[in-house]
RNA sequence: GGCCCCAUCGUCUAGCGGUCUAGGACUCUGCCCUUUCACGGCAGCAACACGGGUUCGAACCCCGUUGGGGUCACCA
């Protein structure tokens, strides 16, 4: 998101680019929802799946060609090298030289002779193969931590292709950046300890003739959940298909997570996408990790939809109206005057979209069809049914059926001439109508339902109180 | 454990040497509005992790401590 908002402020160009390189794990399932997702929150690109360019393909899947050219060419210039050591024999002999051994690879195959990899190969193992890391620092201006330096040797010779022959991310994403002329890359906290790798690659990749050096890195803080871990792809607090289905929007969403490691303003969190790119800049962004706070993203987005056009807003809750099975998937004309009249009633009310089936659902049930919620019939008292009763003739003697009106005329017969608490005036009234305890604005309800429908509702609940 | 990153209210943040008795938002509490619930309005609780420097002056710069996080794969 932060590199979509970075390249559409600076009017750059966005790639988009699928990094699956490991068939264990990717899916052409797990590959559309990442699209659908990104397209629900509102993010688009100028290069990549869907919609082509002229660094295609943009499925790490579908460039194994052009990997494999690459690797030659590395293996020849003498960049990479073939390495036997398992983890475990990297393991032990970091060990016996008395270092951690979760130190990892310690470059010891660096200058095997033909003879001794061919031993290896005599005892069936097929090698990987490794990039040689320079022997200086790689120091970077990081756009969002300033100068960042890696000692050198504090890393080891990384793998760029296994032994099966299938390349790594360490070694595509690089190379693929390097091929699609990337100069910004924005990306999580977690790549920083692996970016002094990516350096020297390209540095490599520069020397045998492929792009032009390493892009610009800015590394975004890290969002944590609950816990204090980061929160990761696959738990459930980061899925975004959970926040889709409970009404979410993605206005909402943009916004919310915008403001997680950036701010528009001192004053202000409530701004829309065009704001958002007009105003972001990658210096801007702060270093340190935030944490995912579901209860401020609810405030967010409950403001959202706030700001939507009355009519956008009804559209949006049809379909999880439809979803909810209260509105056919093709509502009927007075289906949607309904939705309309009563979209300004609920937008003030609602968190999120998925409330809609509960706030509006009784103006979609016929009037014999109301459930009385069992906390609405509890708030009924021994002078309701005479509320109810009175309000019967009130209503019939209403001249026009308008909430303003009708309000007048219950006043008048609940609470001048019963001297009945408007709250418990109109209480009956909102459980005859919904069934329920909370509701929309009574009066307003009363006008979208009709006269014939409200008073139906009020004699089917005044039959259940005997 | 090595290396690295980070450090302002419970949370997200503003602050970029003096205008800070530290501002905003979310949450929470109280009040107002009110036919319910919300929305809205007002008020309140609540923070510069600690210790040294530098400086006339430090939330802002430097060092250390502590704490948190990341990373050390033939995953990405």
């Amino acid at each position: 998101m932060f590199n979509w908002a970075y390249a559409r402020h600076m009017g750059g160009q966005l790639i988009f680019r699928i990094e699956d390189t490991d068939a264990s794990r990717d899916s052409e399932k797990s590959y559309h929802a990442l699209v659908a997702t990104m397209r629900w929150l509102g993010l688009d690109w100028d290069e990549g799946p869907e919609v082509g360019g002229p660094n295609g393909p943009y499925r790490q899947s579908e460039r194994s060609a052009i990997y494999t050219e690459v690797v030659q060419k590395l293996v020849s210039a003498g960049a990479a090298y073939e390495s036997f050591s398992t983890p475990q024999e990297s393991a032990e002999r970091q060990q016996a030289a008395g270092r951690d051994s979760r130190l990892g690879y310690d470059n010891f195959d660096r200058e095997l002779t033909d003879q001794q990899k061919a031993s290896f190969r005599a005892e069936g193992r097929e090698p990987v193969l490794r990039i040689r890391m320079p022997e200086e620092d790689i120091v970077w201006q990081d756009l969002v931590r300033g100068e960042v330096r890696s000692a050198a040797g504090s890393v080891p010779d990384f793998v760029i292709v296994r032994a099966n022959g299938k390349p790594l991310y360490t070694f595509v994403n690089p190379l693929d950046d390097a091929l699609m002329g990337v100069t910004h890359v924005l990306r999580g906290e977690d790549l920083l300890p692996s970016t002094p790798r990516q350096i020297a690659l390209y540095e490599v990749l520069n020397k045998i003739g492929i792009g032009t050096g390493a892009p610009q890195f800015g590394h975004l803080p890290l969002v944590m959940g609950h816990g204090t871990k980061k929160l990761s792809k696959r738990d459930p607090e980061a899925n975004f298909d959970t926040y889709i289905e409970r009404g979410f929007v993605p206005e909402g969403m943009m916004n919310y997570l915008a403001l997680l490691g950036w701010s528009l303003a001192a004053d202000r969190d409530v701004f829309s996408p065009q704001e958002f790119i007009d105003a972001f800049d990658i210096k801007d962004v702060n270093s340190n990790p935030a944490r995912f706070d579901l209860k401020k993203c609810e405030a967010i987005n409950g403001d959202h939809i706030r700001l939507l056009a009355p009519d956008e807003l009804a559209h949006r809750l049809a379909r999880v109206l439809t979803a909810a099975g209260l509105l056919p998937a093709d509502p009927t004309d007075s289906q949607l005057t309904i939705l309309r009249s009563a979209t300004p009633l609920v937008q003030e009310r609602m968190i999120t979209l998925d409330e809609a089936p509960s706030m509006l659902g009784f103006f979609y049930k016929a009037d014999d069809e109301i459930d009385i919620a069992d906390d609405a019939r509890k708030t009924l008292r021994e002078d309701s049914a005479a509320v109810l009763d009175a309000s019967i003739p009130a209503l019939v003697a209403v001249d026009e059926w308008e909430a303003q009106s009708i309000q007048q005329a219950l006043r008048a017969a609940l609470v001048d001439d019963l001297a009945i608490k408007p709250k418990f005036a109109f209480g009956p009234l909102r459980v005859a109508m919904s069934g329920r305890r909370i509701s929309p604005p009574l009066f307003e309800s009363m006008q979208i339902l009709g006269r014939d429908s409200s008073l139906r509702r009020i004699a089917a609940l005044r039959q259940s109180i005997d």
